[in-house]
DNA sequence: CCTGATACCATGAATTTCCATGGCAGCGAC
DNA sequence: GTCGCTGCCATGGAAATTCATGGTATCAGG
């Protein structure tokens, strides 16, 4: 499964169009919806976004077992509540709500941030500000890849 | 399962391609991806690299934290955001992102020092001094290599 | 009728793919 | 034991494609 990796920093012209990253075009490329889903941020300024397959995954989550907590259900609500689907034009961009775009305060860049399974949408200077005390963090706790936990099960698979 | 071992230096051209060893090759050549996932090491000035495989079982794991809480957060945007996927070319060559290049302090030439399941790739002078002085640590130190503890250690067979 | 939005088409730059070359090492022949 | 050949691998350059971006035309709504 293709996940999103990188930063990426493209222009958003007068009408509001954004290219979205080809390599996350890519990701996205295998699914029913030619597009992205796309919600404000609870913890940050900026736009959080996936895939549609994503947003369905996080609705089977929530409607169906326990995996999520009663804080989840809400968080869910409110996910959903505002979010946004936004379709892909011919050449792959997409027209962010201004509500997101105020939401983020991106006016005429965006920077879009891979997080996995979901990635950010970002004001490139606020993006740059937290990136920076994020290093920071990283480098004085001295963080270091996650050991390798052999316990079978996800991840897996060959060589 | 294969590592990447030894170290190789390759020279850099003027477009920024390198060839990647041939062993580190084979060792990613079962995989989906025909590339490498890249990003500055931040304990060091050099590249830390890995195939794209290892790269989504790294998501695998992350995505046990509770998807938007802050330690999934953190985490996913240290791992992920730096990152570059970078893909061979018909000959088995990268082009590192100069932001990759600046970090590392790499120019014209490029030593990729094999780390098992991971590799790195350094400015090769700067290698052979750590290298040095990790030689020298050893030795004041006496390391010596942990007991090898076995796990149903029966089969040898790695392909 | 006017305004806004969506789809289509065009363009330049940057990137990537392809092809060609040289060197080194291993193998085989003599 | 020495020489020659073959194949792999690192390297260089040029062509072709992809990608981000801007504009124009078409359509729906107010």
């Amino acid at each position: 499964m293709a996940i999103f990796i990188g930063t990426f920093e493209n222009k958003v012209d007068k009408k509001g169009r954004v290219s979205v990253p080809a390599p996350f075009r890519a990701v996205l490329a295998g699914q029913g919806f030619q597009g992205i889903a796309a919600f404000p941020s609870h913890r940050a300024d900026a736009v959080e976004a996936c895939g549609m397959d994503f947003m369905e995954e996080l609705n089977q989550r929530v409607s169906g077992f326990d995996l999520f907590s009663d804080d989840h259900d809400d968080l869910a609500f409110t996910i959903f509540s505002d979010s946004h689907t936004v379709p892909f034009d011919g050449e792959g961009r997409v027209v962010l709500p201004k509500e997101l775009l105020e939401a983020a305060g991106i006016t005429d860049r965006a920077a879009f941030v891979g997080k996995g399974q979901t990635f950010q949408i970002w004001e490139p200077n606020a993006l740059y500000r937290i990136k920076a005390a994020a290093r920071e963090r990283a480098r004085e706790q001295r963080l270091t890849l996650p050991a390798k936990t052999n316990d079978g099960g996800s991840g897996g698979g060959a060589a």
